[in-house]
DNA sequence: CATAATAAGTCCTATAATTAAACTTAACAT
DNA sequence: ATGTTAAGTTTAATTATAGGACTTATTATG
């Protein structure tokens, strides 16, 4: 059946989720990040059905993560890239790469890493701060409803432990 | 059509969202983060199919992100709970939260955030640095090889701009 | 004790999404 | 003029999701 919609929900993990929850579209933003800005190089790096990657592109070009161009200089090519909404989500990435490269590699040792380009050192742990610059663990973290919060919502995160 | 298999790419993220990639996983790792552990109130709370959250707690508890107890207390009830491998996915949850927040509630203002829990205020931007604790831009940041790296992948990350 | 209510799932059907491979079309190269 | 390239579209088979009814084991209630 149709997919659910979570374009409405009252979550920004939901409403994010809507636009990239599935398998493909963190790696096209992947390659995209890396510079690959054509069609068929994108089936040829990922090896992602050509028909899934178009409706992908669409959809993505749709929410606004990136641009659809055609190249001036031959009009056979489209230049795919990413908007500063879609550039933005490198941090998610990383957060990801992070925890895959922690948990998902048992004895290889992970194959690639972000790194700083001057150093080519891995980058550090991502770590979460209070807005003071305090280093937060998860057990110093809650859930706090915003102005636009349901009185439900501010109900429910109100009896978190 | 079976979806493709990322769980042997060369790829912290491909193999992420071998795991990750669907629509669903990150938000019942929300709930469970949030201290839900039982299966009916994950379909009230989410709305989501029974059969389809079944799935989904099975896959998790296989990929070690969650496990399953009974409740000793009340042999009806199941316990899902998560495991350090699922609760590091906070941070990722927080990045995901922190740009979807920015970027998907136009007018609206976000409703949730996560925040220090003392004083309730939204947890500060994720944000990347380098091992020394220089703040990282995108522009600062490259792929590199680990020591696991096949050559095609040395050669692909030694091209970067 | 008999019966009702819960909790966690399974089963069924319809529809949508994914895959894979072949095909189309426009623009460029020889 | 003919061939090649890039970006898709089309078609067919299969899997996944949604929605709802149904099952089973356990606990609560009259």
């Amino acid at each position: 059946m149709k997919r659910k919609s979570f374009g409405k929900a009252a979550c920004g993990i939901a409403r994010s989720m809507d636009i990239l929850g599935d398998a493909w579209t963190f790696l096209i933003i992947r390659e995209a990040l890396l510079g690959v800005a054509a069609f068929d190089e994108l089936v040829e790096r990922l090896k992602i059905p050509r028909n899934t990657l178009a409706a992908r592109l669409d959809d993505l070009v749709a929410n606004g993560l990136m641009s659809k161009t055609p190249d001036p200089a031959d009009r056979r090519r489209t230049v795919y890239e990413l908007e500063p909404q879609g550039r933005e989500l490198w941090i998610v990435l990383l957060a990801l790469q992070q925890w895959g490269n922690k948990w998902l590699f048992a004895n290889e040792g992970a194959p690639s890493f972000m790194a700083d380009r001057e150093t080519r050192k891995p980058l550090g742990a991502l770590k979460a701060c209070s807005r003071s610059g305090r280093a937060m663990d998860l057990e110093d973290v809650t859930m706090v409803p915003g102005p636009s919060a349901t009185p439900a919502l501010k109900a429910r995160f109100a009896q978190l432990p």
